[in-house]
DNA sequence: TTAAAATTAAGTATTTATACTTAATTTGTC
DNA sequence: GACAAATTAAGTATAAATACTTAATTTTAA
């Protein structure tokens, strides 16, 4: 461990600070470079300082934690994050991840969870509290139908011609042969036969099939 | 804490057993009720001893632990599961929650997290541990066009019934009135009933809205 | 420019779904 | 045991989709 992890505290309330100073500061792959009591400030010695791993507060005055990564990562800077929280709401752990936090832990959490968080993501991996797990299940179980499919093989999506992928797009709307007709200004007859050249072409014989292929295969 | 939570342990191993054990019998709101040496064991004994919650692990003989949670809700058992396992290989993972697994840890979890996840999960929580959470992160972040999505609101799930939802599962699977008819071993007018009841409760017009509303909710 | 591909649309017959209503049985619950 | 809710299924009429074929135009690419 010849290099510590060069750490980066923001929070806007003292104790908190000098609580997780302390404990980082019993390791000795740890070091405690600077510490920020805004958003703002957080911004700029991360550029002084140059720290590996910043653990950001959400709550700060100037700017708030999520902000602060939204800023960073925007800048394309890498540097690890975790965020802090007091909260686990949804909201708070859905907005860090998709700002791109590299972890998320309670101020409630134990001093190994906090030392395995700050080394987990020092290394390149990522670290959530197990208490806020169970959001991430449910966003996972909302969508668990389309997440993991076989890789989408194109080979057929190039014979469906513009109007064929037109009527798909209106068949996936939910719209009948009529309405598409209507829509596209045809016969509701050419709209059958549009409809029938593509179940054809893709193998499907109803149209449950028809918007699964299609979403398989990207075809929208 | 007058009704302690009734436990049964799953795993081929003695050791890892008894080392389980009796970190859980320490505390005085947890019994360990049963052991179980393979998966089949385990069926039978949540069907003779009706635990509280099981720990299963992955890897067993006679069937594997994610092999006895699909069974177990496929009887709508909604018995508390907290998957054990060695590894956290994504497929393990993903595959243990899509079965309907309340938790996951891993065997080198510290005592705590181990306590942690068995109370919050008899408590009707989820837990899964710290470690894992990167998958389900990755799982998030891949299929980040449709994680957004606005809240699903239950209401309507809850009026719909058993027998509409199999309904559904089979129209969604493409079945058409006669097929369902076929599968439930039903009239085909029967199933035209439970359909048409089915898109009134749900407010939708067509079989795409169907599916899309069924996805939203997580009714299937 | 010319053949190939795409779009258009009609014909025909069969099957399936829609949109209800009515009503006889089961099943579950206080 | 009584009442509500669920499951079952029939009737009726209309609308829509399926499964093709044939064939006239129009567009596009070599």
């Amino acid at each position: 461990m010849e290099n510590p992890i060069r750490v980066l505290l923001a929070d806007d309330h003292v104790f908190v600070r000098d609580g997780i100073k302390s404990l980082l500061e019993n390791e000795k792959n740890i070091e405690v470079v600077a510490e920020a009591v805004d958003g703002l400030e957080a911004l700029q010695f991360i550029a002084d300082a140059t720290p590996d791993l910043v653990i950001l507060d959400i709550r700060m005055p100037n700017m708030t934690g999520i902000e602060v990564v939204e800023k960073l990562r925007s800048q394309n800077n890498n540097i690890k994050i975790v965020m802090l929280s007091m909260h686990d709401s949804e909201e708070y752990v859905l907005k860090s991840i998709k700002a791109g936090a590299d972890g998320y832990l309670l101020k409630g959490s134990s001093k190994e969870e906090f030392l395995k968080a700050v080394n987990t993501v020092a290394n390149g991996g990522k670290y959530f509290s197990g208490d806020i797990s169970n959001i991430l299940i449910n966003q996972l179980t909302n969508t668990s139908t389309t997440a993991h499919q076989p890789k989408p093989v194109l080979a057929e999506s190039l014979l469906i011609t513009k109007r064929e992928k037109e009527i798909l797009t209106h068949l996936l709307s939910g719209k009948g042969n009529k309405e598409i007709a209507e829509a596209l200004s045809i016969s509701k007859r050419t709209a059958e036969v549009h409809r029938f050249n593509l179940m054809k072409k893709l193998e499907v014989k109803n149209l449950i099939e028809l918007a699964n292929k299609a979403k398989e295969h990207a075809l929208i």
